[in-house]
DNA sequence: CTGAAAGCGCTAACAT
DNA sequence: ATGTTAGCGCTTTCAG
């Protein structure tokens, strides 16, 4: 049983290796009977076609690249393993395999490239990690690929699949205003910063038709490179003269840091400061208090992005610029002030 | 630049193929000045050899499987999630691409036998995953793979590297005994009863060692197939007539579900009860008391396992049963009972 | 040291 | 409907 050729099916069944591997490509070209009696043949032995062959005939892997950011501290990957259930899922019912890779230096962006130009794959997803030479690669060679909140400009120029940050943001302070809430805080990373309009936005928007002042001390850029990110820009948020009642956080990461910051520093929060974050993840309802946030739903959008780049691998049309909506999901990180609004 | 190939090269270079092959794979046969001049080629063309080809010839894939359980609720994966950290890392600096797979049903397993006897992989490792027929076939196939964390007899059969959980259990159950609790609860999966014998042997003898007595209603096997497992356990645990002043929880997430539970009961972690975990997961240090517990090195687990799955590929020696230590990790979950030993 | 040539296992024209 | 055969791109004997 350990090397059987589609030659040898052929052989047994008394037919050609073409019936043989048209059966087992399912096409048309076989008369009913062969069919079963091949497949008969294959049921028995437990013929399993090579893979390799098939791909290098085919040019085609029928296998994703999906990029991810290396994890520095372990909370990183808390979004991104729910968008990988999505992509794996998806992946299996469309016959593709997933492997992984990231692009942290100049070393894996080749090897990257080489396992592209090697043919390992039909197209890359990138979650999280915007490289902007490798995608230009991608770009002039015309591999299909897809950036997945990514923070890349939405120009058209790069496929991309998000969060609705702009309107998540929004909401978010739209719902602490009507919480009464006027001294509002926002946490946002310093990463891709020129990418981040859309949070700003939605927040300034925000604050704005909720007649609300904002005030530039409390809006904090969190610095990746650190144990408990948002640590630090939690401290200068409250090292000023006042301190607002509630604060945004662009991910539930900042959130949960900065709530376990402001306890340590003796401060309660709800009651001193409502934290509201976004996202959703594990860790949110593990917290004390769990955290009230914008959830996303993460695996839907796995699958969304595999079937984008589905689409793109298989010439079908798709959408280029795709947002994922937020859901509120109340939990206890955010206090009501009475007489508010 | 789109379909070089090495025959191109080959001819650009004034060369055979072979030569070429040769570069290519830094093998002798070549003289250095045709090795210049042949990589020059290389180097300017950016040529890249295909990858099916590659493993055709060689009839190995360089690729492993590591299968993962599929993750019902999303807290499961937290472990998993840091031990293919290492196992990526490792596998990246081996040459080798993983591709990931779940064997949940009949359907799931004979695609996995299928991509091995296609040949996508030379090896498998198995991640808190057990699934008895595919094991068998594996090893009646004498095919590579390796059990992580997955509850396997130690009886030689089936490589394993896991954590050493009698002695984390020992340790963990003495702790608590030396911070004077005589009143000492436990709770352990429901799954692999039969396997767990490790860790409910640790525990038995380390309250035999701190001469605590044993009370069976303290004692409880957590199910899996509902949200926030532990939080019924917990809830028999507390409906006798006393309660234990500590547990000892098989994994983080218990301690993290029990504590919330008891809570939300009115009780305080851990003047009311205190608990000591398993595993050192993300969520341990964000919940309230931060769990203490027994850490693992997650990362180095995976890149062991890629290391012994890699000597098994390549008929290199191999430790059969490998344990993972644990290291106490002292958070707030543990209070010291005044009087106490 | 180098090149011709025979595969690796399968797909898909092209005949029959 | 079925069989023949030429590749797919590379590795690797085996002569030269």
């Amino acid at each position: 049983m350990e090397k059987l050729t589609i030659r040898d099916i052929a052989r047994m069944a008394g037919v050609s290796t073409t019936a043989v591997s048209f059966v087992l490509n399912g096409r048309a070209g076989v008369s009913e009977a062969t069919r079963q009696r091949v497949q008969a043949i294959i049921n028995e032995t437990g013929f399993t076609p090579n893979i390799h062959t098939r791909r290098l005939n085919l040019k085609r892997s029928f296998t994703v690249h999906v990029v991810l950011r290396q994890y520095d501290f372990s909370l990183f990957n808390l979004f991104a393993m729910d968008v990988l259930t999505g992509i794996f899922r998806e992946s299996k019912s469309l016959g593709y395999s997933v492997i992984f890779t990231s692009v942290e230096n100049e070393a894996e962006c080749s090897e990257l490239m080489d396992a592209i130009h090697g043919k390992e794959a039909d197209g890359v997803i990138f979650i999280q990690v915007f490289h902007e030479k490798v995608v230009q690669l991608l770009q002039a060679e015309q591999f299909p690929f897809l950036c997945v909140d990514c923070h890349v400009p939405r120009d058209g120029t790069v496929p991309l699949l998000e969060v609705d940050y702009y309107d998540a943001a929004y909401r978010a302070v739209r719902y602490l205003a009507q919480k009464g809430h006027r001294d509002i805080g926002f946490l946002i990373s310093d990463r891709h910063a020129q990418f981040h309009r859309q949070t700003d936005a939605g927040f300034d928007d925000a604050l704005r038709d909720s007649c609300v002042p904002c005030r530039p001390q409390w809006l904090q850029r969190v610095i990746h490179n650190i144990p408990q990110p948002a640590t630090n820009a939690m401290e200068k948020m409250l090292s000023g003269p006042s301190r607002p009642t509630a604060v945004f956080c662009a991910s539930d990461t900042y959130a949960a840091n900065a709530i376990r910051y402001v306890t340590k520093l003796g401060l309660r929060a709800p009651e001193d400061i409502s934290f509201i974050g976004l996202d959703d993840l594990v860790i949110s309802e593990y917290t004390r208090p769990a955290i009230t946030t914008m959830g996303v739903d993460k695996v839907r959008m796995g699958r969304l992005a595999m079937e984008t780049l589905y689409r793109m691998m298989n010439g079908q049309p798709f959408e280029p610029i795709q947002l994922m909506s937020t859901t509120l999901i109340e939990r206890d990180s955010v206090r009501t002030i009475p007489g508010g609004t």
